[in-house]
DNA sequence: CACGTAAACATACACAATGTTCAGTATTAA
DNA sequence: TTAATACTGAACATTGTGTATGTTTACGTG
C-alpha cells in the first residue's frame, strides 16, 4: 500500500510553534517541575498566542507526550529495544547526561504521570511480553501474574534508586549504580 | 515539665468541624481519590463554610495530614512500631481491611503526596535510623549511602507490590503476600 | 510573483477553584 | 447570663482552564 499521507509538507509555521512550545515547556520542566508548570507559563515563555496552543493540543500532557519530547529517550537511548534486557550502564550514561532534566521530571516536582510512564517502560522490559502460547488461556497463572506484580515492584525500586542517586548529586559511578540495579533485578526477578 | 496547655478544652463546635471535614475528605477520597478532590469538594459535603474550613486548616493537605487523618495507620496499626521490623502479616492485613480506602489513597488516583509519605514510613522502618556512633563524621561512608539508596528502593518496591495486590483485587492470600514481602527485603537489602 | 489557505494572533468569555476578608449570627464555656 | 469565639454567608481578587471570535500574517503552491 501507498502512503496515506503522500506528502506530509508540514508547516514552517507548525514546526516553529511546536518547538517553541516544546522548547519551553522544557525549560520549565528544569526550573519548577513538571507538575508545577501550566499552560499559561508555556505559552508565555513560548511568546504564543493561547489559542495556538489549544490548536496543537489538548493540555500539557500531550505537548509532553507528543513525541519530539523524548520523555523515556531521557534514559533509554533512541534504539527502543523494547522488551529486551536493559542495558543499565547506558541508562545510567543517559540519566547522567540528562540529570537536570530527569532529575526534574522524575523527582518530587516531577508528578507521577512521568514517574509511572517509565515505570511502567521499564516494567515491560522485565516482564514476559505475554508470549501466549495457548490464546484460549484468558487467565494468567497464579505464578504469571506473582511474577508480574514483581516486575512492576523492580521496576518501581529501579526508578527510586535512580532518582535517589540523581538527587544526591550522583554520589557513586555510573559501574556501580548499574552493577547493584543489576543485582537487583537478579535477586528480585528469579521467583 | 507540667503541660504547656493545662487543660486544652476544645471547642465542641471545633471537634465536630473537624471531624465533619475529615469525614468529608475520606469519603470524597473513597469516591474519586485524593488528587481529583478538592476544597470546594469538601466542604460543600461536610456543609461546612468556606471561611470556616480555612480558619483550621491551610490546604486539604494540612487536612490530610491532620493526625486524626490516618494516612498510615490504615497500613500499620496503631502501635507505631518506629524503626523496627515490619510484620507484613500485620500490614498485609490491615491494607485488606481498608482495602478501598488504601487503594483510593495509593493507587493512580491517590497522588504521589500519599504515595511518597507512605514510602518515606517504610523506607525509615528499613534503612538504619542514623545512629551516629561518631556524631563527628557528618558524612556518611557510601555503604551506608547505598545502604540509604538501598532502603528507598525496597520501601519502592514494597509499596508498588501491596497497590499491584489491591489493584487487582487482592488475588494472593495475605500470607503469600507476606512471605513475597519478606523475601524481597532480604534479598535485597542483604548488601 | 500572486493568491488562497491555513496558521497564528489578540481578545474576550464562561467556568472552576483558591484563599482572604468582614459583618452578622450562632453556640459555647465560664 | 455573659463574654468569648466559632461558624455563616457573601463578596472579592486572583489564577488557571478551555472555547470562541474575527483579524492579520506567513506559507505553499501554481
Amino acid at each position: 500500500m501507498k502512503k496515506k499521507t503522500p506528502e506530509p509538507v508540514i508547516d514552517r509555521r507548525v514546526q516553529r510553534t511546536k518547538a517553541l512550545l516544546a522548547d519551553a515547556l522544557m525549560s520549565l520542566v528544569i526550573e519548577k517541575g513538571y507538575e508545577a508548570v501550566t499552560v499559561q507559563d508555556i505559552i508565555d515563555r513560548a511568546n504564543v498566542g493561547r489559542s495556538t496552543f489549544y490548536a496543537h493540543f489538548e493540555n500539557k500532557e500531550q505537548l509532553l507526550f507528543n513525541g519530539r519530547m523524548h520523555v523515556e529517550t531521557m534514559l533509554f537511548g533512541e534504539e527502543d529495544s523494547g522488551t529486551g534486557t536493559i542495558d543499565f550502564l547506558a541508562l545510567y550514561r543517559h540519566a547522567a547526561e540528562n540529570a537536570k532534566i530527569a532529575k526534574a521530571m522524575l523527582g518530587k516536582q516531577g508528578g507521577d504521570l512521568i514517574l509511572s510512564h517509565v515505570q511502567a517502560v521499564i516494567a515491560r522490559k522485565l516482564s514476559p511480553p505475554v508470549k501466549k502460547t495457548s490464546p484460549k488461556k484468558k487467565q494468567a497463572s497464579k505464578e504469571e501474574q506473582m511474577r508480574h506484580f514483581l516486575a512492576e515492584a523492580t521496576a518501581s525500586a529501579l526508578v527510586r534508586l535512580i532518582v535517589c542517586w540523581l538527587d544526591a548529586n550522583m554520589p557513586f559511578t555510573i559501574e556501580e549504580m548499574a552493577k547493584e540495579s543489576e543485582r537487583l533485578v537478579l535477586d528480585l526477578m528469579k521467583l
